[in-house]
DNA sequence: CCACCTGTTATATCTATGTTATAACAGGTG
DNA sequence: CACCTGTTATAACATAGATATAACAGGTGG
Protein backbone atom coordinates (compact mmCIF):
# COMPACT_ATOMS: atom_id res chain seq x y z
CA UNK A 1 0.00 0.00 0.00
CA UNK A 2 1.03 3.73 -1.19
CA UNK A 3 1.99 5.59 1.80
CA UNK A 4 1.90 9.68 0.85
CA UNK A 5 3.64 11.87 3.67
CA UNK A 6 3.05 15.66 3.74
CA UNK A 7 6.20 16.90 5.25
CA UNK A 8 4.72 20.44 5.24
CA UNK A 9 1.75 19.37 7.11
CA UNK A 10 1.19 20.51 11.12
CA UNK A 11 0.38 16.92 11.88
CA UNK A 12 3.10 14.90 12.72
CA UNK A 13 4.19 11.93 10.66
CA UNK A 14 3.91 9.36 12.48
CA UNK A 15 0.60 10.45 13.01
CA UNK A 16 0.07 10.88 9.25
CA UNK A 17 1.31 7.29 9.16
CA UNK A 18 -1.30 5.95 11.91
CA UNK A 19 -4.24 7.58 9.59
CA UNK A 20 -3.28 6.57 6.45
CA UNK A 21 -3.09 2.79 7.79
CA UNK A 22 -6.36 3.33 9.55
CA UNK A 23 -7.40 4.74 6.14
CA UNK A 24 -6.18 1.75 4.21
CA UNK A 25 -7.84 -0.71 6.42
CA UNK A 26 -11.27 1.01 6.54
CA UNK A 27 -11.20 1.18 2.33
CA UNK A 28 -9.50 -2.50 2.26
CA UNK A 29 -6.48 -1.53 0.79
CA UNK A 30 -5.45 -2.96 3.58
CA UNK A 31 -6.80 -6.20 4.81
CA UNK A 32 -6.82 -8.39 8.24
CA UNK A 33 -4.40 -10.35 8.35
CA UNK A 34 -2.00 -8.60 6.08
CA UNK A 35 1.03 -8.29 6.70
CA UNK A 36 2.93 -4.61 7.43
CA UNK A 37 6.78 -3.54 5.95
CA UNK A 38 9.22 -4.08 8.70
CA UNK A 39 10.03 -0.90 10.52
CA UNK A 40 13.03 -0.33 8.55
CA UNK A 41 12.13 -0.95 5.18
CA UNK A 42 8.64 1.20 5.59
CA UNK A 43 11.02 4.23 6.70
CA UNK A 44 13.11 3.72 3.77
CA UNK A 45 10.63 3.66 1.74
CA UNK A 46 8.83 7.01 3.11
CA UNK A 47 12.35 8.58 3.68
CA UNK A 48 11.75 8.60 7.56
CA UNK A 49 13.59 7.29 10.12
CA UNK A 50 12.97 3.85 12.01
CA UNK A 51 11.59 5.32 14.95
CA UNK A 52 9.13 7.27 13.60
CA UNK A 53 7.71 3.86 11.76
CA UNK A 54 7.96 2.32 15.10
CA UNK A 55 5.96 4.92 16.90
CA UNK A 56 3.16 4.24 14.56
CA UNK A 57 3.13 0.71 14.69
CA UNK A 58 3.56 0.89 18.59
CA UNK A 59 0.05 3.16 18.94
CA UNK A 60 -1.44 1.18 15.84
CA UNK A 61 -0.89 -1.81 18.65
CA UNK A 62 -2.23 -0.32 21.34
CA UNK A 63 -5.34 0.88 19.61
CA UNK A 64 -5.79 -2.91 18.96
CA UNK A 65 -5.09 -2.24 14.50
CA UNK A 66 -2.17 -4.16 14.40
CA UNK A 67 -0.50 -7.02 16.07
CA UNK A 68 3.14 -8.24 15.71
CA UNK A 69 4.14 -12.12 15.38
CA UNK A 70 8.00 -12.73 16.61
CA UNK A 71 8.32 -14.66 13.13
CA UNK A 72 6.46 -12.38 10.72
CA UNK A 73 6.73 -9.13 12.25
CA UNK A 74 3.90 -6.62 12.12
CA UNK A 75 0.34 -7.33 10.50
CA UNK A 76 -3.16 -6.18 10.10
CA UNK A 77 -5.52 -6.98 12.61
CA UNK A 78 -9.26 -5.47 13.41
CA UNK A 79 -10.28 -8.34 15.90
CA UNK A 80 -11.38 -5.94 18.69
CA UNK A 81 -15.15 -4.94 18.32
CA UNK A 82 -16.59 -3.76 21.13
CA UNK A 83 -19.85 -1.38 19.76
CA UNK A 84 -19.95 0.74 23.26
CA UNK A 85 -16.47 1.55 23.50
CA UNK A 86 -15.96 2.30 20.03
CA UNK A 87 -18.54 4.52 19.75
CA UNK A 88 -17.49 6.10 23.19
CA UNK A 89 -13.90 6.44 21.35
CA UNK A 90 -15.28 8.20 18.46
CA UNK A 91 -17.68 10.49 19.86
CA UNK A 92 -15.26 13.01 21.73
CA UNK A 93 -13.98 13.86 17.91
CA UNK A 94 -17.22 13.53 16.47
CA UNK A 95 -18.59 15.89 18.56
CA UNK A 96 -15.78 18.59 17.77
CA UNK A 97 -16.04 18.32 14.16
CA UNK A 98 -19.92 18.36 14.42
CA UNK A 99 -19.61 22.18 16.40
CA UNK A 100 -17.47 23.29 13.76
CA UNK A 101 -19.72 21.73 10.98
CA UNK A 102 -22.76 23.66 12.54
CA UNK A 103 -20.82 26.57 13.11
CA UNK A 104 -20.15 27.13 9.32
CA UNK A 105 -23.61 26.79 8.95
CA UNK A 106 -23.82 23.39 7.84
CA UNK A 107 -26.98 21.44 8.71
CA UNK A 108 -27.92 17.68 10.21
CA UNK A 109 -29.02 16.87 6.77
CA UNK A 110 -25.70 18.18 5.17
CA UNK A 111 -23.63 15.81 7.54
CA UNK A 112 -25.59 13.06 7.55
CA UNK A 113 -25.20 12.86 3.75
CA UNK A 114 -21.70 13.47 3.81
CA UNK A 115 -21.05 10.42 6.48
CA UNK A 116 -23.24 8.52 4.07
CA UNK A 117 -21.31 9.53 1.23
CA UNK A 118 -17.93 8.73 2.21
CA UNK A 119 -19.26 5.45 4.01
CA UNK A 120 -20.45 4.63 0.76
CA UNK A 121 -16.54 5.05 -0.78
CA UNK A 122 -15.14 2.57 1.84
CA UNK A 123 -17.86 0.27 1.43
CA UNK A 124 -16.89 0.14 -2.23
CA UNK A 125 -20.20 -1.48 -3.05
CA UNK A 126 -18.98 -4.34 -0.53
CA UNK A 127 -22.03 -5.14 1.92
CA UNK A 128 -21.14 -5.14 5.61
CA UNK A 129 -23.39 -6.00 8.92
CA UNK A 130 -25.25 -2.97 8.15
CA UNK A 131 -28.26 -3.60 10.91
CA UNK B 1 -19.00 30.68 29.46
CA UNK B 2 -17.52 28.10 31.82
CA UNK B 3 -14.38 27.17 30.16
CA UNK B 4 -12.47 23.96 31.40
CA UNK B 5 -9.15 23.25 30.50
CA UNK B 6 -7.58 19.69 31.15
CA UNK B 7 -3.49 20.37 31.69
CA UNK B 8 -2.94 16.54 31.63
CA UNK B 9 -4.26 15.76 28.37
CA UNK B 10 -1.90 15.46 25.60
CA UNK B 11 -4.16 18.40 23.39
CA UNK B 12 -2.57 21.91 23.85
CA UNK B 13 -4.08 24.44 25.80
CA UNK B 14 -4.99 27.43 23.11
CA UNK B 15 -6.27 24.64 21.26
CA UNK B 16 -8.70 23.02 23.56
CA UNK B 17 -9.34 26.63 23.84
CA UNK B 18 -10.55 26.98 20.55
CA UNK B 19 -12.64 23.71 20.43
CA UNK B 20 -14.24 24.76 24.07
CA UNK B 21 -15.06 28.33 22.11
CA UNK B 22 -16.94 26.82 18.72
CA UNK B 23 -18.68 24.27 20.80
CA UNK B 24 -19.99 26.96 22.84
CA UNK B 25 -21.06 28.75 19.42
CA UNK B 26 -22.34 25.51 18.26
CA UNK B 27 -24.40 24.82 21.33
CA UNK B 28 -25.67 28.58 21.82
CA UNK B 29 -24.25 29.23 25.16
CA UNK B 30 -22.30 31.74 23.01
CA UNK B 31 -24.42 33.66 20.67
CA UNK B 32 -23.50 35.64 17.29
CA UNK B 33 -21.84 39.28 18.18
CA UNK B 34 -21.35 37.99 21.98
CA UNK B 35 -18.55 39.57 23.79
CA UNK B 36 -15.35 37.37 24.62
CA UNK B 37 -13.20 38.06 27.74
CA UNK B 38 -10.35 40.15 27.15
CA UNK B 39 -6.99 37.64 26.97
CA UNK B 40 -5.72 38.88 29.98
CA UNK B 41 -9.04 38.15 32.08
CA UNK B 42 -9.64 34.91 30.24
CA UNK B 43 -6.01 34.10 31.14
CA UNK B 44 -6.52 34.97 34.47
CA UNK B 45 -9.81 33.01 34.99
CA UNK B 46 -8.19 30.06 33.50
CA UNK B 47 -4.44 30.44 34.90
CA UNK B 48 -2.68 30.68 31.74
CA UNK B 49 -0.74 33.47 30.05
CA UNK B 50 -2.07 36.02 28.29
CA UNK B 51 -0.33 34.93 25.24
CA UNK B 52 -1.86 31.10 25.29
CA UNK B 53 -5.50 32.65 25.04
CA UNK B 54 -4.05 35.33 22.39
CA UNK B 55 -3.15 32.56 20.06
CA UNK B 56 -6.30 31.10 20.24
CA UNK B 57 -7.94 34.23 19.83
CA UNK B 58 -5.63 35.10 16.61
CA UNK B 59 -6.68 31.19 15.13
CA UNK B 60 -10.32 31.92 15.85
CA UNK B 61 -10.06 34.70 14.17
CA UNK B 62 -8.42 33.18 11.35
CA UNK B 63 -11.17 30.49 11.01
CA UNK B 64 -13.74 33.02 10.94
CA UNK B 65 -15.46 32.53 14.51
CA UNK B 66 -14.38 35.56 16.15
CA UNK B 67 -13.84 39.07 14.95
CA UNK B 68 -11.95 41.92 16.83
CA UNK B 69 -13.57 45.40 17.39
CA UNK B 70 -11.25 48.30 18.57
CA UNK B 71 -13.60 49.51 20.75
CA UNK B 72 -14.93 46.24 22.20
CA UNK B 73 -12.39 43.54 22.02
CA UNK B 74 -12.90 39.90 20.48
CA UNK B 75 -16.84 38.86 20.07
CA UNK B 76 -18.08 36.27 18.30
CA UNK B 77 -18.61 36.11 14.63
CA UNK B 78 -20.32 33.61 12.35
CA UNK B 79 -20.65 35.37 9.42
CA UNK B 80 -19.01 33.52 6.58
CA UNK B 81 -21.13 30.34 5.57
CA UNK B 82 -19.71 29.51 2.10
CA UNK B 83 -21.31 25.40 1.98
CA UNK B 84 -18.99 24.30 -0.14
CA UNK B 85 -15.97 25.18 1.39
CA UNK B 86 -17.43 24.12 5.02
CA UNK B 87 -17.66 21.17 3.62
CA UNK B 88 -14.51 20.97 2.12
CA UNK B 89 -13.03 22.30 5.28
CA UNK B 90 -15.28 19.44 7.28
CA UNK B 91 -14.71 16.48 4.97
CA UNK B 92 -10.77 15.64 5.57
CA UNK B 93 -11.13 15.35 9.14
CA UNK B 94 -14.60 13.46 9.06
CA UNK B 95 -12.53 11.12 6.58
CA UNK B 96 -10.43 9.93 9.27
CA UNK B 97 -12.72 9.70 12.03
CA UNK B 98 -14.88 7.37 9.88
CA UNK B 99 -11.90 5.02 9.05
CA UNK B 100 -11.36 4.62 12.83
CA UNK B 101 -15.00 4.40 13.09
CA UNK B 102 -15.64 1.60 10.12
CA UNK B 103 -12.12 0.09 11.73
CA UNK B 104 -13.85 -0.79 15.09
CA UNK B 105 -16.50 -2.26 13.38
CA UNK B 106 -19.34 0.68 13.72
CA UNK B 107 -21.52 0.61 10.40
CA UNK B 108 -22.78 3.52 8.36
CA UNK B 109 -25.94 3.23 10.16
CA UNK B 110 -24.36 3.58 13.74
CA UNK B 111 -22.48 6.81 12.63
CA UNK B 112 -25.37 8.48 11.38
CA UNK B 113 -27.36 8.12 14.55
CA UNK B 114 -24.41 9.35 16.70
CA UNK B 115 -24.36 12.34 13.79
CA UNK B 116 -27.84 12.88 14.58
CA UNK B 117 -28.30 12.38 18.41
CA UNK B 118 -25.20 14.91 18.75
CA UNK B 119 -26.71 17.78 16.37
CA UNK B 120 -29.93 17.05 18.32
CA UNK B 121 -28.15 17.83 21.39
CA UNK B 122 -26.78 21.02 19.60
CA UNK B 123 -29.94 22.06 18.47
CA UNK B 124 -31.91 21.42 21.72
CA UNK B 125 -28.57 22.93 23.99
CA UNK B 126 -30.68 26.07 23.97
CA UNK B 127 -33.40 24.11 26.56
CA UNK B 128 -31.26 21.65 28.07
CA UNK B 129 -28.86 23.10 30.47
CA UNK B 130 -27.02 19.97 31.93
CA UNK B 131 -23.89 20.69 31.12
C1' DC C 1 26.49 -22.36 14.05
C1' DC C 2 25.86 -18.45 11.10
C1' DA C 3 24.07 -14.58 8.51
C1' DC C 4 19.98 -12.12 8.29
C1' DC C 5 15.64 -10.70 9.25
C1' DT C 6 12.02 -9.10 12.84
C1' DG C 7 10.52 -5.62 16.71
C1' DT C 8 12.34 -3.34 20.78
C1' DT C 9 15.21 -0.57 23.78
C1' DA C 10 18.65 2.82 25.04
C1' DT C 11 21.14 6.85 24.41
C1' DA C 12 22.19 11.37 22.43
C1' DT C 13 21.26 15.29 19.54
C1' DC C 14 18.71 18.68 17.03
C1' DT C 15 14.61 21.28 15.91
C1' DA C 16 10.03 22.88 16.40
C1' DT C 17 6.28 23.88 19.28
C1' DG C 18 3.84 25.17 23.43
C1' DT C 19 3.91 27.97 27.41
C1' DT C 20 5.37 31.47 30.32
C1' DA C 21 7.36 36.04 31.44
C1' DT C 22 8.23 40.94 30.86
C1' DA C 23 7.67 44.74 28.23
C1' DA C 24 6.17 47.90 25.07
C1' DC C 25 3.00 49.90 21.44
C1' DA C 26 -1.34 51.80 18.94
C1' DG C 27 -5.96 52.66 19.37
C1' DG C 28 -10.40 53.56 21.90
C1' DT C 29 -13.08 54.93 26.32
C1' DG C 30 -14.36 57.65 30.07
C1' DC D 1 -5.14 61.47 31.91
C1' DA D 2 -5.62 56.66 33.61
C1' DC D 3 -7.32 52.45 31.91
C1' DC D 4 -8.90 49.23 28.96
C1' DT D 5 -8.52 46.67 24.31
C1' DG D 6 -5.53 43.57 20.94
C1' DT D 7 -0.91 43.15 19.10
C1' DT D 8 4.01 42.68 18.79
C1' DA D 9 8.68 41.73 20.26
C1' DT D 10 11.78 39.59 22.94
C1' DA D 11 13.71 35.89 25.92
C1' DA D 12 13.55 31.67 28.52
C1' DC D 13 12.18 27.09 29.43
C1' DA D 14 9.94 22.43 28.87
C1' DT D 15 8.20 19.12 25.98
C1' DA D 16 7.53 16.58 21.79
C1' DG D 17 8.90 15.14 17.20
C1' DA D 18 12.45 13.38 14.42
C1' DT D 19 16.95 11.75 13.56
C1' DA D 20 21.30 8.97 14.35
C1' DT D 21 23.90 5.15 16.13
C1' DA D 22 23.98 1.13 18.54
C1' DA D 23 22.74 -2.83 20.74
C1' DC D 24 19.61 -6.76 22.18
C1' DA D 25 16.24 -10.97 22.05
C1' DG D 26 13.86 -13.92 19.21
C1' DG D 27 12.88 -16.36 14.76
C1' DT D 28 14.22 -18.09 9.91
C1' DG D 29 16.78 -20.37 6.53
C1' DG D 30 21.29 -21.65 4.76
Amino acid sequence: MLIEIDFSSDEAIYQQLCNQIILGIATSRLSDGEVLPSVRQMADEIGINMHTVNKAYTILRQEGFVKVDRRRGAFVSVGDRNRERAIRLVEKDMRVILAEARCRGLSKQDMLMLVDRIYDEYDGGIRTDDK
